[in-house]
DNA sequence: AAAAATAACTGCTTCGCGTCAGTTTTTTCC
DNA sequence: GGAAAAAACTGACGCGAAGCAGTTATTTTT
């Protein structure tokens, strides 16, 4: 029996990064269809991909580069998720009822993003059952991994929530204990629901008690055992 | 132009109310495999109807009744939904990856669910495009409505956070003005991301000030107006 | 209908964390 | 490469809201 998977701590992850294909389940017409109706284009990093309450006329496929999704709202912001490439943004519009971009996007670094006609997608998962289920699997992903990140952000405090950004910083987007952030620190905080200082506090306790090693943008992670022990006890 | 509708606030509310029906967009047969392939079970008030971490073998459809969908931990309890009847509960399950229930389900009122198998539902989905396509609809439906609640537990302020949910169980669940509450100070509280003393500390303010009226469980919004200004303003 | 258990409520105290008002460092841009 | 702008950082302060400990009210149980 695996107790420990039925009975460990709610994870929580804010980027997405499932290697769920799509595009190869389509036929090749469809295929054919999609690059028709579809436009390629570059965005320099910091630039803003759409703004929420415009209309929502594309699905986006985010071929290279890392964005942010986010609410904001009088000087509140608050960053839904992050997502690197490979994955599609904007799926939220496919329902009819939601003719109005629900979020903002905007660029970290040097993007490129695929614009594909809402019509033509819609169409697609109205004609192509295997790629449709593909799409819901994708979507129950993300749903769940929502979750987690609502549990950490509204039941943890600073400490616990600083670490599972950190955690998933290095586990998820770069893949290694090291790396460099091209967010900055008010980022962060809007990605934890702290203040700016907070977060700068707090990233000097956890350089302090050893737990990573920190210069400017440049972060290491040194004691991922504590960060997930400090994680997982809020 | 339509300005106000494009700039307004984030709308929040943990409830799922809208009306896409699914179950008619099956065919006869379709219908009749989900029939031979599903009951219909019986809950008390206060029953628990699934845990999170076991096997997720079924969708269930909330025939009768209200119930809440929660994450537990320690002693922190997080309320990520409550469902009205007539809605599919269980839906991330769908995805294959998620074998588990990401979270647990219990009954506010004496409820009817009905179990639907879940390889059933899958195979549904893959082969009727219209039912999946309404399937999509209402993940994104959903995935909507839990920006706005994470919006707003992790951006307002007490005030803003209660009134939110007052609207929300006054406009979405009893559709009236004053109504009888089946959840406790403390699952308020978990559905705000408050304690149980603040729920009731805030409650006694907003009836000092006017805004509701509130004999224990029966309550009534008085102001309306205000209240919309309160969560608005965070 | 009385007893037990649960929920609702109250006042007091504590402290986590945001805000403010600065200084220093890093990055951007002409 | 130097000026301007933006980001990173620091310390002091104060408030929002949680925790605690106890009382009253309400519901459930037998």
């Amino acid at each position: 029996m695996n107790k420990t998977s039925e009975t460990k701590g709610i994870t929580q992850c804010s980027i997405f990064d499932f290697d769920l294909s799509w595009y190869e389940l389509l036929t090749d017409e469809e295929k054919l269809l999609i690059d028709e109706h579809s436009v390629s284009i570059n965005f320099k990093k910091g630039e803003t991909v759409c703004k929420r309450g415009a209309f929502a006329s594309h699905i986006f496929f985010l071929e290279e580069g890392l964005v942010k999704v986010y609410l904001e709202e009088r000087n509140k912001n608050l960053i839904l998720t992050l997502f690197t490439k490979n994955n599609l943004l904007g799926l939220s519009s496919v329902f009819e009822g939601n003719n109005k971009l629900p979020y903002s996007v905007s660029t970290y670094t040097d993007s490129r993003v695929r614009m594909i006609d809402i019509q033509v997608f819609r169409q697609l998962l109205q004609q192509n059952p295997d790629f449709s289920y593909r799409i819901i699997n994708l979507l129950n992903e993300k749903t769940s991994q929502i979750y987690g990140r609502f549990f950490s952000l509204t039941q943890k405090q600073l400490h616990g929530r600083l670490a599972d950004i950190l955690l998933c910083l290095s586990n998820r987007i770069f893949k290694s204990k090291s790396f460099e952030l091209p967010l900055s620190r008010a980022d962060l905080g809007d990605l934890t629901g702290m203040s700016t200082e907070s977060v700068i506090r707090m990233m000097k306790e956890f350089k302090d008690d050893g737990l990573i090693d920190m210069h400017c943008k440049s972060i290491e992670l040194l004691d991922v055992a504590r960060l997930e022990r400090i994680s997982e006890f809020g």
